[in-house]
DNA sequence: ACTCTGGCCTATCGATTGATAGGGTAGTCG
DNA sequence: CGACTACCCTATCAATCGATAGGCCAGAGT
């Protein structure tokens, strides 16, 4: 499985080639990072990583892969469920936020790569993500939950706050990654819901609801 | 003067290359642009590049300034301003998101270099310009003005909302970069704001200014 | 007519890139 | 013991990088 950032004491050299390079990558760009400079954080010579990846290509490809899972999975599911679209809104922004801070790997780089041709294969699970996104938003507006407004733009800025949280928040331990994903999700929600002040009440059900299940 | 996605007509070859140069840095990055990449894109060969600028960054440290020179001036200007917090932020992100829209040079790169230590320097600009949007952020907690909450995540939402405005809809002629930019700060502003139903009163009193201004 | 300058060109530099070839060694299994 | 595997090493490759040197040429100034 995919280590959080309590775990990152016994990794395999495979493991460990993921982490220095995804913090690399996110630190310098994918272009940006050399494999020696990936090889000298692991600890070991350069060449030695293409016995544990093929490519430098692969490294990223597996970074991407490990980003997209976990994102897919939630959206897609609290897409299809049915109830409330802005608690299941509330529900995919705490579950992705919190992922996305405990997971020990710097996914910064993911996003900014998939434009790069060498990616492209990768976008298309990207777009799957986005679509499910857009799914709930549309919902939550057509039925009256959400603030009457283009939803377009409301699901621009969800992206770019997942991506900003990804990009300034990834990879370093958060002091408490619960209650920062909930405060973040409180502020999407405020924004969009048509009665703002429903956010507390709605925080309350999705906190009960984590700590039975 | 910088010019404008409807100015892109004549522009000199110097203008050129930094308008090619931007949207290669914003689709793959600035280590992943070559210089012969921006020199076929212009029509010019690559040493002809160095006939207008001395290295390859010094035309990212250029548009590095662009993108400056105008966010910190509306910035400061709306932090030292007196009056309502909200109607200041608000002044503050449409002016900002109107500029990213109608700039001809696709600025998506600038922030995500600042972390290359190439462009150290340019970092401590970037930073009084996040501290003028604190500052606002701050004074309309503290005025009760804006809904009590810790105003470091406000601020990281808005730093993220402008930095996705910029990598997602720079360099692109904008059917109507105002209204975008109104219905952005208009998504804002409900999220941050004690009574989110001022947020059209706000928007109606700053298009008057505009207008009239 | 002569010179100078700006802007482009070809040719080429040393450095760095991702990747390969092949050898050495510790541990495992028969 | 001998063969095999896993893992890392040194040495080296061709390709590409940013940048420099020096020549060609059109247009302006005198």
């Amino acid at each position: 499985m995919t280590p959080t950032v309590t775990q990152t004491g016994t990794l395999s050299t495979r493991e460990r080639i993921l982490l220095e390079a995804s913090r690399l990558f996110a630190r310098n760009g994918y272009r940006g990072t050399s494999t020696r400079e990936i090889a000298a954080a692991v600890g070991i010579r350069q060449p030695s990583l293409f016995h544990h990846f093929p490519s430098k290509q692969t490294i990223m490809a597996e970074l991407i892969d490990i980003d997209h899972a976990e994102a897919t999975r939630v959206a897609k599911r609290e897409a299809a469920a049915s109830g409330s679209p802005a608690v299941r809104l509330y529900r995919y922004l705490v579950a992705d936020i919190s992922f996305i801070c405990r997971c020990a790997y710097d996914l910064s780089s993911v996003e900014s790569v998939l434009n790069d041709s060498d990616f492209g294969d990768k976008r298309q699970r990207h777009n799957e993500l986005q679509g499910a996104r857009l799914a709930i938003i549309e919902e939550g507006i057509d039925s009256g939950e959400f603030v009457k407004s283009d939803p377009l733009i409301a699901h621009k800025v969800i992206t770019w706050i997942l991506r900003g949280d990804i990009v300034d928040t990834a990879g370093e331990p958060q002091a408490d990654a619960d209650d920062f994903a909930h405060q973040l999700a409180s502020f999407v929600l405020r924004a969009v819901l048509a009665d703002p002040d429903r956010v507390d009440e709605i925080r309350a059900g999705v906190e009960l609801e984590m700590n039975q299940g």
